[in-house]
Parts: structure tokens; sequence; C-alpha cells
DNA sequence: CGGTACGTTGAATCCGATCAAAGCGTGTGG
DNA sequence: CCACACGCTTTGATCGGATTCAACGTACCG
């Protein structure tokens, strides 16, 4: 967080606010709201299975314990597009309607807290705390899918997978070895790229000095100056 | 809305929600509840006056009576992205941080309704309906933002005008003239495209007698299918 | 009526997509 | 335990849609 700011200057009004004090208060607090965990039951998925799938009927929230989860949705034409990755203390399955919007998949074994949909609704219609602190999670999810229209609008390629690649920056300290457990078409279809692009914006990164790359699935940033100069103005995303 | 469905088929998982009825309902009871009212003042804005600023401390949430509204951010070097536009009904200012997310304008003159945020802060954390009702408008908007990421992501300047221009069929009867009173820049920079290619795709569109152009400002919608069918298996923009 | 901001159209350019093929690694079955 | 096979990643060559640069047209407002 500290890190993260110091890389970021005079551009705090359009940090997502994953990673503002406030909603991470929030999000701790929804995990140890009593009215809510009361309702829930602990499921485990393992690696590429489905949770839950765009367009069924939502029968439940669900609040990740561990593991990693990207929701997506497709289009008839097969053309996908990832609308998140989620980890630890994340929620999803919150709609305005009775339909899930967008389909959830581990891509790590994943264990996670199931809430039922008619129950959470109950508590929330009922308990005022249980309301409040679904409202600010809600909108933590809305500004971070806000940001990403920036991102998805107006930033190059390389500026995307810096913005990408910044966003876990909170994730590992310093110079320390990140782990990216999804594939370049998963990075590619966040990112509005091709896997192709995706890949050869890694190898230019790399032949920069920028990161570096153990594997295909580890990743060592390197120079976050660098890569924070190059979404500078813009949108690190929060993940 | 009946209207828009026939022309949307097999995709109602993606539909945004504002064009669903239970949010429809939802968006309505806000503008209803009393606790929420009370505390409003009504301000009017002219032809491109500034309302809120982006990163400016979130004094008040608005509603828009009347009028439309654009809301954008820029970047330092000058790149502009339009997050979107409002209409009637539409909430906007509402931050999980306590800075503006977004600067507000008014592309017509406007009447909105001013709801100071510690207020309407209070209410909600007192009052569960508002709390409830806030919490329904708020997943709306989350709705709509994840809903452009595909478009931004993955459909072609034709399937985003195309999206564009469908998500304003539900305001125009069938055949009626349609005021855009936004420019070519504000669409361009809402759909992640330049003026020209706008400008070009609303003549591609003219020349195959898919729509008519009164002026610059106002359109027709003459072949609906074809426009639906160019984003078919898309996302229909609320607007 | 004149100026200015907005819109359209044309030509050239470029970034990322597409098509193609060659590494790499991992997990499984022989 | 090794070998093979399949899926993922990288790299290369070419293509194409959207951008950029430029000029002209149009409409609205003072």
């Amino acid at each position: 967080m500290a890190t993260l700011q110091q890389h970021i200057p005079a551009v705090r009004s359009v940090i997502p606010m994953a990673f503002q004090p406030s909603m991470l208060e929030a999000r701790r607090a929804v995990a140890k709201d009593t009215a809510l965990d009361r309702i829930a039951t602990t499921i485990h998925a393992a690696r590429g299975e489905t949770i839950c799938h765009d367009g069924d009927e939502a029968e439940a929230c669900f609040r990740i314990e561990s593991g990693c989860v990207r929701v997506s949705k497709t289009l008839s034409d097969g053309r996908r597009h990832v609308v998140d990755f989620l980890y630890p203390g994340d929620f999803f399955g919150f709609t305005a309607t009775d339909e899930y919007d967008g389909t959830a998949e581990a891509i790590t074994p994943t264990v996670l807290k199931r809430h039922p949909r008619l129950q959470l609704e109950a508590v929330a219609e009922r308990d005022l705390g249980a309301c409040n602190l679904l409202r600010r999670a809600i909108g933590a999810g809305f500004a971070k899918a806000r940001a990403r229209g920036m991102l998805l609008a107006r930033l190059s390629a390389e500026e995307r997978l810096a913005a990408f690649l910044i966003g876990f920056a909170g994730r590992s300290e310093n110079g320390r070895l990140l782990p990216l457990p999804m594939t370049r078409a998963d990075i590619g279809d966040y990112l509005g790229l091709t896997i192709e692009t995706v890949s050869r914006t890694f190898t230019k990164f790399r032949a920069r000095g920028w990161i570096k790359l153990v594997g295909a699935h580890d990743v060592q940033l390197v120079d976050l100056d660098r890569l924070a100069g190059l979404s500078e103005g813009a949108v690190p995303l929060a993940a």
C-alpha cells in the first residue's frame, strides 16, 4: 500500500479503492460479520472447476478464503472477456437481478464460503450492519469496474500490462517473486489484448530489465518505477 | 423495453439491469423514498457546467430530474474516458472513498436533486429501507460498468456504436427521432474510439439505410434488427 | 454575417491482430 | 522412470482496422 502510493504520484483519485484503507477495513469487517457468517457453508473447488455460470439463477454469493478465481463472460461467437480475478477476501455473486453476471471458475484449488442468496438478502433487509457492509463491498466492485473502463478504452498494450502488474505490487514484498496463476489467454482477455500481444509485451519488459520471468507463471517486478511511469496518470488494477 | 427484448434474442443474461424490471422499480423507489428526499435540495446546471470534479471531496450525491450529464475521467496527458451518460432518475456521486470518482458535467440544461453526503450516509446507516435502496442503485451501476468491459475489450467499432444506439432504443418510440445531445468526441471517449471513427461509422450505418441522420444530433433508428444483429450476443448499453 | 467549434471525408500510418511455426514443460501412461 | 503428447508460450511475418494527420464542410451563436 505505502510502496504503491510512492510510485504513483498525483493520481490518488483514480486509485481503485481495493487499495484504500477504508475498503480494506470494510472487507475485513464483512468477513467478520457474524450475521453473515452464520448462514455460510464452506466449499472447495478444484483447479479449473466452475463455481457458477453466467446467466444461471443466482442461488448464492461467495467469499474466497484461499485460492484464485476468474470471472468471465463469453459471446456467442466465442470472444471472451475476463471481468475480474478474485483473491481471498473478495466477494462475488452479487447481482441486482436474479441471475449470475458472469461465470466464475477456480484457476487454483480454492476454498470458499457460500452464502445462500435468499438468506443473505434476508439478513441484509433486516440487519443494518450487514446491509451497509454489503453496500460498501458492492461499491468497491463498482469502483474497480469503472477504473477498468479507462484502461480498456484508452491505454496502450504496454500501459495495460504495466497497470496489471502494478496491481499486484502490493501482494509481494519488493523484489519478491510474484505468482501469476492465470494463463496468457486469461491475461489477454482481462486486458482486451491477444495472447501474442501479452507475451510480446512481457518479453519487452524483460528485455528492458523491468521484470524477470521465472517460467511463464512467476514474475519479479524489478523496476516498479518504470512500470509505474508507463501507467502514470493511469489506473493500477487492484487484484 | 419490450421492443428491445424482441430484438436481442438469447442473451438475456448480459442485458444490463437498467432495463430489467426489478431495477426500474428500485430506481423509482429511491426517487420516492421520503427519508432520502427530506435531505435533498434542488439545483440547476447550465449547459457545459461542471457539477462535481474528479478527485474533489465528495460532498454530495446527485439525482437527475431532467437533462443529461456526462461523467468522465481525464489522464494527465489529456486522454479522456467518458464513464457514463446519465439521464433523469440516474444517481451519481456515490463513492466508497471520500472523493468523487469522475467529473460530472451537464451537456444540456439540467435540474438535479442534491443529497449532502454526510446526511445521506447518516440516513443509510440508520434507515434500513434507504440503505437497501442505495445498495440496489449501486448494484445497478456496477452491472452497467461491467457490461461496458466486454464492449471496450472485445467489440469492433461498428459493434460498439450499434450497441450504443440500441441502448437508446427504449427512449424513443420505434422510428421516432432520437436526440443525441453529446458530441462525437463524447461518444468516441465513451466507446473507446476517436471522433473520426465515430463519424465514419455513423456514415456507414446511414449508407446502409440502418439509420437516418438529421443534423449531427438527431438520429432515427430505421433498422433496429440489423443494428441488433451487429451487436448480437453483445451488450446493449443502457443509457 | 462572420467566427468558431464541431463534423465529415480523405490519405497515410501504425499498433495490435492474425496466421504460422517452433520451443517449452508438465503430467500421464507405458 | 522415461518418453511422448498435449497444451501453453514464445517468436516471426504479414495483415488490417482504427488512429493520425490534414483539409474541407457545416451549423450555431454572438
